[in-house]
DNA sequence: ATAGCGCCCTGGTGGC
DNA sequence: TGCCACCAGGGCGCTA
């Protein structure tokens, strides 16, 4: 469920309460979230480090991590031995990250928690938490020639509020293309960022019945998707992402941007 | 090029 | 009222 808005909203969440701390300690609840890699090979990439940014390509979150040394707390990238880590982390259906007191009782569904150090006023230690409901997520730690090799990652299309994307990029990947307009707008190699919810909203507002077949579209009709694609976008996370009893923010709020079409079939 | 699977998983729904 | 079969949902990989 979560798409570009509501990865974008936990973007920012992480950006202005996460970046530049130190990750404490790892603890995996659940290891079907790591998606293969070894609990002991994530806790020990994951463990001391810092983290240094918080990026956002399409769906996934991109957290890059430096090694920090024991007596510089906020300390700065060391440790020449060990390659580059990113956490990578793909929320899918029912993913959540929240960040919460490392005091509070954890919730259902926990599978990932990271020990985030207190301020250096003493404020509370807290812990970002991955919960996966469906365990359909993914949450690993990569080093830039792994993170090359995720599918999907290194295949991922154009972000659609980057000034470089207009309709003849979309027209050049839809081209030729005989199926339905809307599943290629699923596809993340064609945009990155966009589902269900706003591939139905960007459809309808653009006037675009999404059974044409895409290579039907005509230079105009692109032009008018691709401006209601990065409207609905930039919509959806002013309003920190769609209201939905599946998708919170970091601190637990829910989304108030709501569909006009989305999930209302039948309905006039 | 594309359609149609199965897979991953669990809560909610619809039928009885 | 309770039970249970069924199904949605994103993304990948496979086959037809």
């Amino acid at each position: 469920m979560p798409e570009l808005p509501e990865v974008e909203t936990l973007r920012r969440g992480l950006e202005r309460s996460v970046r530049g701390r130190r990750i404490t300690e790892a603890r995996v609840v659940n290891e079907k979230s790591l998606k293969g890699q070894a609990e002991a090979e994530f806790r020990q990439r994951v463990v001391g480090t810092t983290v240094t940014s918080v990026d956002r390509r399409g769906k996934y979150l991109l957290m890059p991590l430096a090694a920090t040394t024991d007596t510089e707390p906020n300390g700065n990238p060391g440790a020449k031995d060990a390659p580059p880590v990113t956490l990578c982390i793909h929320l899918k259906m029912r993913g959540q990250l929240l960040l919460e007191r490392a005091s509070e009782e954890p919730g259902p569904y926990l599978c990932i928690r990271l020990g985030l150090a207190g301020g250096m006023d003493g404020a509370e230690a807290e812990e970002l938490r991955f919960y996966d409901m469906w365990t359909w997520g993914e949450m690993r730690a990569l080093t830039d020639d792994e993170l090359a090799k995720v599918p999907g990652l290194a295949e991922m299309g154009e972000e659609p509020l980057a000034s470089g994307w207009n309709a003849d990029r979309l027209l050049a990947k839809l081209k030729g293309k005989r199926g339905p307009i809307k599943p290629m707008l699923l596809d993340q190699k064609v945009v990155a960022g966009v589902g269900n919810i706003y591939a139905d909203e960007s459809l309808f507002r653009a006037g675009i019945d999404p059974r044409r077949p895409a290579g039907s579209l005509t230079a105009d009709e692109a032009e008018r998707l691709v401006r209601e694609i990065r409207a609905v976008l930039t919509e959806a996370t002013d309003g920190g992402g769609t209201l939905s009893d599946e998708y919170v923010d970091l601190d637990g709020a829910i989304g108030r941007y709501t569909p006009r079409v989305y999930d209302r079939g039948g309905e006039p």
